[in-house]
DNA sequence: ACCCAAAGTGACACAAGTGTCACTTTGGGT
DNA sequence: ACCCAAAGTGACACTTGTGTCACTTTGGGT
C-alpha cells in the first residue's frame, strides 16, 4: 500500500557504524549517512528526529547484539573458560568498547521520547555489567583473582586493553596472545 | 614601542588545555578560546593562523614539558626505579596520554609552515619514545620484563592503564596503587 | 485506470564557525 | 605633543551542517 522502501533501518545502522568507527562522534553528519546510502538528508528525517535520535539507537542495536553474545558467558562453568570466552569475545568485537566511549559524548537533548531511548540504553550498559559482575564474583569466589584491586578496574583493563594502538603492526594473533598474557601476569617476568 | 599585550601565548595554551580536555578536539573553536580569555576571536589569529596551528603548537610545548621530566628517568639506576618514577610521572600528567590521543586527529593542512610544525612535534614523539625505549631495554637486559610479550604492548598497557574511566571514583591513591599491582602482575591472583 | 498513503527529494531559512580586514586603541621614542 | 607600530576589535562574506516542508514518485487495493 506504498512505495518499496529505498533503504532499511539496518542499512542505516551499518553506514552509521562505519562513519562512527572512521570519523569519531563529531565526525558523523546526516549528510554523510545519506551520501554513503545514496539517499537524500531529508528521508532519514522520516525515520528519526536527529543524529543524537539516531546514534543512540544505533548504539542499542548494537549493545543487544553484543548482550545476547554476552550472554553465553553462563554456559562455561569455570572462571578460566568465562576468562577465555570472554576474552575472546571482545577480541571479535574490537568496536564495542569503542561505540561505548563514543557512546558516552551524546549530548542529552531536552525531550522526552530522547529521554527514554536514553534510559533504554542505560539499562542495556547495566544489563551487561550485571554479567560481567557474575563474572567476576566467580572469579573472587574461585580466588582466581587478585584480591587488593577493585572489581571495577578488572573490567577496565579488560575492555581499556583492546583499545591500545598496534602501531608497528605487530601481527593479531601474536597481538591479542600478548594482551592474554599481560592482563593475566603483567608485565614483569614471572619466571 | 607598542601597547601592551592583553593576553600572553602562554594564557592562550592554558585556555586551551582546557578545553581540549572537557570539550575534546572538535569542541576546541577560536570563539570559545577567546570568551575564556575575554578577548576578540580576530586577536587569536595575530599569532595562529588558523585552530590547528595552534593546537599543533600548544601539543608541542606541552610534549616540551613532559619530556624534560621524562629526562630524569635516566638517573635512576635500576629498572624497578625507573618503572616506579615512570608510573608516578605519568598519574603526575594524566592529561599528556589524552592529549596524545587528541593529537592523533589533527588533520594536516597543505601547508609549507604547518608540515614543519608537524614534523618538529613528530619529532618530540620520538624523542619521548627514545627515553622509554631505553627503559624497556634496560628491563629486558636485567630480566625483569616477560620475555613473551613485545616492547609497544607493554609501554601501551602502562599509557592506557590511566585512561581508564574511574565510574565509581575510587579513592586516587587506592586507585593508582591498584593499577601498578596490575600493570606488574596481572588480574590474577599470584599467592 | 485510478486512488492515495507511504517513501523519498531538494530547496529553504536558520545556526554556528571560519578567516579577513579596515578600523581603533595604546604607550614608548623622539 | 605627537608619531606610529604593534595590539586588539568587530563587522563582513563565506562555509558547512541543521531541521522543515511542499512537492514528486511509487505500487498495492479497489
Amino acid at each position: 500500500m506504498a512505495r518499496d522502501r529505498k533503504f532499511s533501518t539496518e542499512d542505516l545502522y551499518h553506514a552509521t557504524k562505519q562513519i562512527l568507527l572512521e570519523q569519531g562522534y563529531d565526525g558523523f553528519h546526516f549528510g554523510l549517512l545519506a551520501e554513503k546510502l545514496d539517499i537524500s538528508r531529508g528521508a532519514i528525517y522520516k525515520y528519526f528526529d536527529n543524529r543524537e535520535e539516531l546514534i543512540v539507537n544505533f548504539m542499542r542495536h548494537e549493545m543487544k547484539l553484543f548482550l545476547t553474545e554476552l550472554k553465553n558467558v553462563e554456559q562455561f562453568p569455570s572462571f578460566d573458560e568465562k576468562l577465555t570466552f570472554l576474552l575472546e569475545l571482545i577480541f571479535k568485537n574490537p568496536a564495542v568498547p569503542r561505540l561505548i566511549e563514543i557512546g558516552q559524548r551524546i549530548p542529552i537533548h531536552e525531550n522526552l521520547k530522547m529521554k527514554e531511548d536514553v534510559f533504554k540504553l542505560e539499562d542495556l550498559r547495566l544489563k551487561m555489567y550485571q554479567h560481567l559482575q557474575e563474572f567476576i564474583d566467580l572469579g573472587r569466589e574461585e580466588q582466581k583473582l587478585n584480591p587488593s584491586v577493585p572489581d571495577t578496574l578488572i573490567l577496565g583493563f579488560i575492555f581499556q586493553s583492546i583499545m591500545i594502538p598496534n602501531h608497528f603492526d605487530i601481527p593479531q594473533s601474536k597481538w591479542v596472545q600478548s594482551i592474554k598474557e599481560i592482563l593475566c601476569h603483567g608485565i614483569l617476568n614471572h619466571q
